[in-house]
DNA sequence: GTTTAGCAGCTTACACGTCA
DNA sequence: TGACGTGTAAGCTGCTAAAC
């Protein structure tokens, strides 16, 4: 019978479609990982990989043993996690998830929320930083799973669409245009204050409406203090304000070609390393979390 | 309890084929 | 021709069961 260590070998060899990466990650030699392959190909005698010097891939009965084995290496895995959970491995528990400095923001408090009520014995740690920088902390395996913006598709990356965001300009209650319904024309010719370096402002500038731009910040919540304040008219990704919207401390303009103006958020992790049964769960969870 | 034989699985070293 | 990826051979290590 196949033993478990052939079938994880047979499952990160498939992820890699090659011996010697695969090795790499499973800590042993090429030739170890080759003999044990071929002792799993003769112990159903079945190919399960087309080899050539380029390299290999699966056959069509190599991808439906890949099928038939990912659940139950999954489901191994929340075993040990489950079981092992007393003994004194560090951070066993522990799962690090990053996002981007918007997304930990507007999106992270509701997602994380769910996922503890689903795993209330796993450590939740997010990483929190720009897009750009999360998608090296995949890279070099500090945080496992990632939510970003401004993807730069890098190497060894897999992204995956979560969610658009629109963005929206808002005012102070009292303002006098507070509530009003216009073009990005009008909108424009209002001062500004966005974040520095803002797609927004970007994208104004592209459809031939130069911002009128007061005051650039670094940070989301020096715009809302700055919009408070009366020095003018904030435009950011709408999850941003949703809470002083609610509460009445800032109100949205009505800017109708603003809804087409939007930031598309990813999650991203790295295509080298195989997922943790918590982090396919995490990406569950995100799932869900997207309307 | 200790020794020994057999086996599985690993490693290093090397061979081979292909490609740029 | 060198780089790269895979397979084979030989030898080492550790585990297990049988023998004493």
């Amino acid at each position: 019978m196949a033993t478990l260590h052939q079938l994880k070998i047979f499952e990160c060899v498939s992820r890699h479609l090659n011996v010697t990466s695969a090795a790499e990650e499973l800590k042993m030699s090429q030739p170890g990982v080759s003999s044990q392959l071929k002792l799993l190909e003769k112990e159903y005698n079945l190919r399960f990989y087309d080899r050539s010097n380029q390299g290999m891939s699966l056959t069509r009965v190599g991808r439906e043993f890949l099928e038939e084995i990912r659940p139950l290496l999954r489901k191994i895995e929340e075993i040990d996690r489950r079981f092992k959970k007393n003994d004194n491995r560090s951070d066993s528990s522990l799962f690090v998830v990053g996002g981007s400095n918007t997304l930990s923001v507007t999106v992270f408090p509701e997602i994380l929320g769910k996922f503890r009520a689903r795993h209330p014995d796993i450590q939740l740690v997010l990483k929190t930083s720009s897009s750009h920088a999360m998608e090296a902390s995949v890279q070099n395996s500090d945080v496992e799973v990632a939510l970003i913006t401004n993807p730069t598709y890098a190497d060894h990356c897999i992204y995956k669409p979560f969610k658009d965001y629109e963005s929206v300009a808002f005012v102070p209650p009292d303002s006098p245009i507070s509530g009003e319904r216009m073009t990005l024309e009008r909108l424009t010719s209002f001062p500004l204050i966005a974040k520095r370096g803002s797609l927004i402002i970007d994208e104004l500038r592209k459809r031939g409406y130069p911002p009128n731009l007061v005051v650039q910040c670094d940070a989301p919540d020096a715009v809302k203090a700055a919009v408070k304040r009366g020095l003018g008219v904030g435009l950011l990704f709408g999850g941003r304000v949703a809470l002083e919207i609610e509460k009445g401390e800032l109100r949205l303009l009505d800017v109708p070609e603003m809804k087409e103006i939007k930031i598309k958020a990813f999650v991203v992790y790295d295509n080298r390393r195989r997922l943790s049964a918590r982090a396919l769960d995490f990406l569950d969870t995100l799932s869900g979390g997207r309307d």
